[in-house]
RNA sequence: GCUCGGAUGGUGGAAUUGGUAGACACGUUGGACUUAAAAUCCAAUGGCCAUAUGCGGCCGUGCGGGUUCAAGUCCCGCUCCGAGUACCA
């Protein structure tokens, strides 16, 4: 065997490491004597689609896979699971088009999936794989539900504790007392109170308190598919599937009581290695605010309007007051005269969607509801006015407008003049408003006049509480996650009902599996698919699942319809993985949780940003607090990897088209006979000029082009004289015309490297194009295969890879042609992890001719040999380099530059000759995380009997480095001139005098005499003057 | 609008604390080997100018300023592109 032969590499040793199970992770308890320390690589969890991977995905697997495998040379346990988040949509989809159980399809795919996944040779510990659709998983998902509803947060201690615990202390004081998170609406009630409620409003007052509850929540309703929208799914008021009407509509749902902490989860923030950018997603999305309610009195109304600012020392600048259009107290308090104003601009605000009024700031509208509030400290008459800069989502939906100190507040009181008192001593806001939120002094303002801001801050506070119309206030923009959803194919809920009230299933009776349905869609009633169940009800003597005809209210009740989101399963999953042998007993025995701890490097996008990796630190934070495990934060470092674009191949297209001139039409016959157009498909170096119409104007040199067209033309004039000199003559003359040209797409499957596209295989893949004209790259028409001599060429466009941009690149096809190495190789090679790029398989060869290189170190003809002769310094020296870079470059994971690093090596082991065992052995290991076959298979070659995978890192030696000597760049006025070899033992002044000899520096200064010398020894010699 | 990224040859991208801009690779061109192709190897390759050869010169990291002996890198002001996103009161 000579070459490097990678289908029979590669299929060697992944079949040995499946058998040997190289890549399994030790427990704490099997890995305690030979104390390597446990380190944990994760890659986010993928959803088995049914298009499978492309070559995007493994981006980031590839990138932690080198980590793991780096972790292992360097002594560490590593763990690096691989699983599915198995429960979601698009199975339920296709079970709803093709009446096949998701669990099947879901199946199928994660076959696939796992076929691809395979042959990229990823080091992942298969025996701890998890699906989240896997009853034997869902039953701790379900149980972690169980865990929140039997929670309530105590807001004063920052932690989740047992309802009883609640109860307990509402039997003795009420809740007067209590700081816990709870419903806003939760009206107080003292030990009497409590005690003289029946046991079903008693268990209603607890759902306002626990961690998971029932609420009414505003939900988007379409009726037609009988299902909640997201609001992205819903363009211009209508489902985006299918254009039906959506509708606002109150549902009762469970959700999730995460604002419960949002303080912890903002602050947990700060210790993450994470991005600065996501960590400040999620700070925007929690949305902390300090500052204070405070409530206006409506004059000549009960009414009260309740605002929150973040500045209530500017109260002596509000001139006027802004409601959101949907604020509940716009229609009683608009009056008479105004009405028709309102009502006019609540329609047309109705029609704006909530991106709409946010983007845009220039057009400034509102309407004066003719009502005044009451200043609370001056009593003045305040306008109220209603303006869709205001949401009613966020805060009270009212806003206590300050001109002076706000910008958007200035602009619409500009806008309508409204006056703008001025509350900032010595700032001139002539122009525009002031708000800095230091550097000015308060003055106008009663007792709060000469104060800096903040002071004035804590005053304003202190005299509105005081008199009793506010209080100090924290907001979140953070909300309530709604946990219910409508479908199929997720976690069915541990719940029944009794009197309508949600009870939990013990917990040893679950999982609750999932019931058979026979359609997936939502009943005809609008209940969820699960309503179709028949047997779907709870038998509260025998604790099991039974008929639904046997519901009787007394000891069989009805069990919960929703499902769980698509977050539920993800939200917990790094911790099972944790788990091997206990998982029916435990989610994780407490033994594995406190020796894995939580994920050292986790791996995926950044689109997760407020959704998974929000949900799953709320989770984590929760079963922190009941002591399940002992980790605040489930992910300590995290790295996201950019998006792989896809490079889109585009062919233009030009139709001749033939036609009537009914103007000379008499008889008004029907027409027939009208000849088909005529299309032609033009290569993309033609395309511009390409013009039927215009042949005439054709200004690039191309006779065979020129005379393609004029054939066009000319048969085209034919086909028109031929008809009109016969049938269709009486009803019309037949004239031809060209239409605009346009782009399509091909299927970059279709062209090569070099743009080149294979036109049997276009006419196939787009059969509307079957007997289209090829107009080739030199002008002439295309025939077939083997007569043309021309090519065609597409155009490219870079653009997102996906399916209906048929741009996209199959793993397997890479690893067929290249190799699993070298797609690795290829893959990391292509840029910085984190940045979006295109997909460029013409690279691809350069990773693979370094591949065969580095074979090649390793033979010597035909035939494997290394020496064992002490290699040279030169050897020695390029190799620590190697290992310096490449070791810095995993760490800061510069996967692209550590590629460069390895070609540079072997290029220079090449030209130094080198085929020694003590520079290639290590070379070998170094590579190995990158390109784990050929390693692999020259570790074996080089004699030994055990995988690379646990070779100890070769270490550094910064003695093979050190240089006598430097190649100084010798510039004048910072300009590079010439360069001068140097010892590097010499002074400043010896290298001054150095140069300063040389006939080159002579040259340079041409007589003149140099100003100043900067000499920066190892660095530069800059000569100025 | 705001926040965070980014902009370097024909292409993907390198470049330490400011210190030889364009590493490495693709592509292109030329050459060697071959009946030929593939593969492999060698050479050239930022632009413009100059040049028999040789020695060279000017410009150049989105744009305009600035700091510095020296700026892709630091500062100020813009433009464009990408991602996220709340009128956060």
């Amino acid at each position: 065997m000579s070459g490097y032969h990678f289908r029979e590499i590669e299929a060697k040793w992944q079949k040995y490491w499946a058998e040997q199970k190289t890549f399994k992770a030790k427990q704490p308890e099997e890995s305690g004597e030979e104390n390597n320390p446990p380190f944990y690589v994760l890659d986010m969890f993928p959803y088995p689609s049914g298009a499978g991977l492309h070559v995007g995905h493994p981006l980031g697997y590839i990138a932690s896979d080198i980590y793991a495998r780096y972790k292992r040379h360097k002594g560490f346990n590593v763990l690096h699971p691989q699983g599915y988040d198995s429960f979601g949509l698009p199975a339920e989809q296709y079970a709803i088009q093709t009446g096949q159980h998701p669990a099947k399809t879901t199946r199928d795919n994660i076959k696939r999936y796992r076929e691809q996944l395979d042959r990229i040779g990823f080091s992942f510990d298969w025996d701890r794989e998890v699906r989240t659709s896997n009853p034997e998983y869902y039953k701790w998902t379900q149980w972690i539900f169980i865990q929140l509803f039997e929670c309530y947060y105590d807001l004063d201690e920052q932690q989740a504790k047992p309802v009883s615990e609640l109860s307990a202390i509402f039997e003795k004081e009420g809740n007067i007392n209590v700081i816990v998170a709870c419903d806003e609406d939760t009206e107080t009630f003292s030990a009497e109170d409590w005690k003289a409620f029946s046991d079903d409003q008693k268990e209603q007052i607890l759902l306002k308190y626990r961690l998971t509850y029932l609420a009414e929540t505003e939900v988007n309703w379409c009726p037609a598919l009988g299902t909640v929208l997201a609001n992205d799914e819903i363009v211009n008021g209508v489902s985006e599937r299918g254009g039906h009407p959506v509708v606002r509509k109150k549902m009762k749902q469970w959700s999730m009581r995460i604002s419960a902490y949002a303080e912890r989860l903002l602050s947990g923030l700060e210790d993450l290695e994470w991005t600065e950018s996501i960590k400040e997603a999620q700070r925007n999305w929690i949305g902390k605010s300090v500052g204070a309610s405070v409530k206006f009195k409506v004059q000549n109304y009960e009414e009260v309007i309740e605002v929150f600012t973040t500045r209530p020392d500017t109260i002596f600048g509000v001139s006027f007051m802004t409601l959101a259009p949907e604020h509940e107290l716009v229609k009683k308090i608009t009056t008479e005269e105004q009405k028709e104003a309102v009502e006019a601009y609540i329609a047309e605000t109705a029609k704006r969607s909530e991106r709409d009024r946010l983007a845009d700031v220039k057009t400034i509208s509102g309407v004066f509801t003719g009502a005044y509030a009451e200043h609370p400290f001056t009593k003045a008459p305040v306008p109220i006015w209603i303006g869709d800069y205001v949401l009613a989502s966020y805060g009270t939906g009212a806003v206590m407008a300050v001109p002076c100190g706000d910008q958007r507040d200035y602009d619409f009181a500009k806008h309508f003049n409204i006056p703008i008192p001025n509350i900032f001593k010595d700032i001139d806001i002539s122009e525009q408003a002031f708000s800095e939120k230091e550097g000015a002094v308060i003055a106008n303002s009663d007792f709060l006049n000469d104060l800096p801001i903040k002071k004035a801050i804590k005053r304003a506070i202190h005299e509105i509480e005081g008199q009793g119309f506010g209080a100090s206030k924290t907001n979140y923009r953070l909300r309530d996650a709604v946990f219910s959803r409508q479908r199929y194919w997720g976690e069915p809920f541990p719940v029944y009902y009794v009197n309508g009230l949600p009870k939990m299933i013990e917990e040893k009776h679950l999982p609750l599996n999932l019931p058979e349905v026979e359609k997936y869609l939502p009943t005809e009633s609008g209940e969820p698919p699960l309503g179709r169940a028949e047997v779907w009800a709870w038998d509260t003597n025998s604790n099991t699942v039974v008929d639904n005809e046997k519901i009787d209210h007394k000891t069989i009740f009805p069990l919960e319809l929703n499902t769980m989101p698509g977050w539920a399963g993800s939200s917990w999953y790094m911790f099972r993985y944790m788990e091997t042998e206990k998982r029916d007993e435990v989610f994780a025995s407490k033994n594995a949780l406190d020796y894995w701890q939580n994920v050292n490097l986790y791996v995926g996008g950044s689109e997760h940003a407020t959704g998974h990796l929000l949900y799953s630190r709320f989770w984590t934070k929760f079963l922190k607090d009941r002591g399940f495990i002992n980790v605040d934060e489930p992910f300590q470092k995290m790295i996201n990897q950019g998006m792989i674009l896809g490079e889109s191949a585009f062919v233009s297209v030009q139709k001749i088209v033939f036609s009537v001139d009914l103007n000379e039409n008499k008889d008004k016959t029907e027409i027939k006979d009208i000849p088909e157009p005529i299309t032609f498909v033009i290569s993309n170096n033609l395309a511009e000029n390409f013009n039927i119409d215009k042949f005439e104007d054709f200004s690039i040199n191309n006779e065979s082009l020129e005379n393609t067209i004029q054939e066009i033309r000319l048969k085209a004039q034919q086909i028109c004289d031929k008809q009109n000199s016969t049938h269709i003559n009486k009803r019309g003359k037949l004239k031809y015309a060209s239409l605009p040209k346009y782009k399509t797409y091909a299927d970059v499957n279709l062209v090569n490297t070099s743009n080149e596209m294979d036109i049997e295989g276009f006419k196939k893949f787009r059969p509307e194009f079957k007997n289209a004209e090829f107009i080739l790259d030199n002008g002439k028409v295309y025939s077939s295969k083997e007569q043309s001599d021309g090519k065609f060429l597409v155009s490219r466009e870079v653009e997102k890879m996906s399916k209906s941009k048929y741009n996209v690149v199959n793993p397997d096809d890479v690893c067929d042609e290249y190799g699993a190495d070298a797609l690795r190789l290829f893959e990391m090679f292509l840029g910085p992890i984190d940045q979006a790029k295109p997909w460029n398989t013409a690279g691809l060869s350069g990773v693979y001719g370094f591949l065969k290189k580095f074979w090649k170190l390793y033979h010597q003809g035909a035939d494997f040999f290394v020496s064992e002769n002490e290699p040279s310094k030169e050897a020695f020296k390029v190799l620590h380099q190697t290992i310096k870079k490449v070791n810095e470059d995993i760490e800061a994971f510069s996967f692209n530059t550590s590629v460069s690093a390895f070609m540079i090596c072997v290029n220079e082991l090449q030209q130094l000759k080198c085929n020694d065992r003590a520079v290639l052995e290590p070379l070998c290991i170094l590579l190995s995380p990158f390109a784990p076959h050929i390693c692999e298979e020259i570790w074996e070659k080089l004699g030994h009997s055990e995988s690379v995978e646990y070779a100890p890192y070769p270490v550094f030696e910064e003695k093979y480095l050190v240089e006598d000597t430097k190649t100084y760049p010798i510039s004048f006025n910072g300009k590079t001139r010439f360069t001068l070899d140097l010892s590097l033992d010499l002074s400043k002044d010896e290298i001054e005098k150095a140069v300063m000899e040389d006939e080159r520096t002579q040259k340079q200064l041409d007589g003149r005499t140099p100003k100043k010398v900067i000499v920066v020894p190892g660095k530069i010699v800059n000569i100025v003057g």
